[in-house]
DNA sequence: AAATCAATATGATATATGTCATGATTTGAG
DNA sequence: CTCAAATCATGACATATATCATATTGATTT
C-alpha cells in the first residue's frame, strides 16, 4: 500500500514538520535518505503501543487517532493528529517502546524516520534540539490540560470540549464531519457510548448543536463554551 | 529564609541533577554563577502555576508536592518531588508560564537557575540537550501512565497505587511517614477526602495496611499490588 | 486545664454515570 | 437488492462516588 504521489524529497516537502526548517541542507538530505514513505487505509494501525520504538513517524496527509490501550481493553483517545505532525511518543527516550498507539482515520500518508538518524541530528544541531524540546513541551502541556479536563469536568463539559476541539483544532469550522463513532467519542471523553448518545441528544434538544451520526454543526457556540468551561 | 549550609559550587554538589554531569567545567561555572539558592518552610509555595516561568528550580533537599490548580479551587497532585529533581514545567517552552504549582512539604532547599542560562547551555552542548530531552520524555511518560490510572481505575485501585508510589518511589520502604493529609491524598487520587478515609479503613480491616493519620505500614504488599492492578 | 481550631472519622443521602436489554437504523459484503 | 453486522438510540436499573451533617480526636494557644 505505497502511495502513488510520493514526496520526492524533504527539501521540497511543503507539509513537513516545522522543526525541519532548522536543519542544514546536508542534515535534511540525511533525513531524506533515511526515510520510508507509506500509506495507510482507514482503521489501519500506524503505531502499536508497547512495540519497539525504532522510528519516528511524520504525517504527510490524512487524519489519525492517538490513543492509549488501557486496562481490560479500554482505550483512551488522547488526540487526533493531522499533517505536519511528529509522532514518536516519550517512550522512545525512556524504554524504547511506543507509549501510545496511532490508527488511521482517513487515508494517511506517513514518513518513517529512524530514531538513530533523529538522534544524530539532535546532537549535531542545537537549533533542531531546541525545536524538539519545544515540540515535546507542547505535547506535555496539552497532556497537563487534558488530565485536568478528564478528572475535574463532568460529562457534559468533557463532551462540549471535545466538540470544540474538532471545530477549532481539527476542522477549523463549526460544521464538520464526525470522523469518530459514538464509542470512540466516549473513549476520547472517558465515558460510556450510551452517555455520549444521551448528551448529544440533550445538546440537540437545547439547540446547541445539530448532529447526525456522521456530522456535527455547532449552532450555539457561546453556550457550548460555557458548558465546556463550567464543567 | 536563606539556608545556613549553602552549596559552595555546582561542581561539588553531590545532589545535583544527573544531566549536569554532561556539562563542561566552564558551562557548569556559568550555571553556578547564575544560580540563587533558597530554603522553603513546609507549605510554602516554590512555584506558582500561571506565573511567569523565568527560572528552572532544582531541589537540593526536602520533599515537595507538584500539583495543578484546577477548576473551582480543586487541586490535582501530580507527584512528589525530591532532591536532584529539575522542576520547570512544559509551559516554560510554550507560553512562558508555569504549568503547575509546587509547594514544600518538608523544609526544602532549592536552586533557581534562569531559563536564559539553561537555554544557552542547551544550545551549546548537545549532550546536555539530549539529557534534557530524556528528562522531559520521562516526565511525559509518567504523565501518560497517570492519565490512564486516573481515568480507568476505581478508587481502591488508585489509592493502592498511591500508597505503593510512596513506598517504592519516595520512601523506599513499606513503612513510611504519611506526609500528606487525607485531603491531599484525595487530591492525588482524584477522590473526596471522605472516600480516602473510608478506603484506608477498609484496607486496615482486611489487614492490608496499618495506618495512622501520620504513618502507613504496608502489611500485605501482594494484595495491595493486586488491588492496584485490577483497578 | 480550658478553649479553640483543624484533621479525621462515620453514617445518611444524593447524584452522576455505567451497565444491561432491546429495538431502530445505517453500513458493508456478497 | 438482500442480509448480516455494526452502529446508534432509548429506557430501566445498578453502583460508584460525592456531598452533607455531625461526631471525635488531636494539636495548639490562652
Amino acid at each position: 500500500m505505497y502511495a502513488e504521489n510520493k514526496i520526492t524529497s524533504c527539501a521540497n516537502c511543503a507539509r513537513c514538520w516545522t522543526n525541519f526548517r532548522n536543519l542544514t541542507e546536508e542534515e535534511l538530505e540525511l533525513i531524506n535518505k533515511n526515510r520510508y514513505e507509506a500509506t495507510f487505509k482507514p482503521s489501519e494501525i500506524i503505531i502499536k503501543q508497547g512495540s519497539p520504538a525504532s522510528n519516528a513517524i511524520f504525517l504527510i496527509s490524512g487524519l489519525a487517532k492517538v490513543y492509549m490501550e488501557g486496562y481490560s481493553g479500554k482505550n483512551l483517545i488522547l488526540n487526533l493528529a493531522e499533517h505536519s505532525t511528529l509522532l514518536a511518543g516519550p517512550g522512545a527516550h525512556v524504554n524504547a517502546r511506543y507509549t501510545y498507539s496511532v490508527a488511521a482515520i482517513t487515508q494517511v500518508q506517513a514518513c518513517f524516520i529512524n530514531f538513530d538518524t533523529i538522534r544524530k541530528v539532535i546532537s549535531a544541531n542545537p537549533g533542531f534540539a531546541s525545536g524538539f524540546i519545544e515540540d515535546l513541551s507542547d505535547k506535555s502541556f496539552r497532556l497537563h490540560q487534558k488530565i485536568l479536563n478528564l478528572t475535574q469536568k463532568k460529562m457534559h463539559g468533557r463532551l462540549a470540549e471535545a466538540l470544540l476541539y474538532f471545530a477549532d483544532s481539527i476542522f477549523r469550522s463549526d460544521e464538520f464531519e464526525m470522523v469518530l463513532s459514538r464509542q470512540e467519542l466516549g473513549e476520547m471523553t472517558n465515558m460510556a457510548k450510551e452517555s455520549v448518545v444521551r448528551i448529544i441528544g440533550e445538546f440537540e434538544n437545547e439547540n446547541i448543536i445539530h448532529a447526525t451520526p456522521r456530522s456535527v454543526k455547532i449552532l450555539d457556540r457561546d453556550k457550548l463554551l460555557v458548558i465546556s468551561e463550567k464543567g
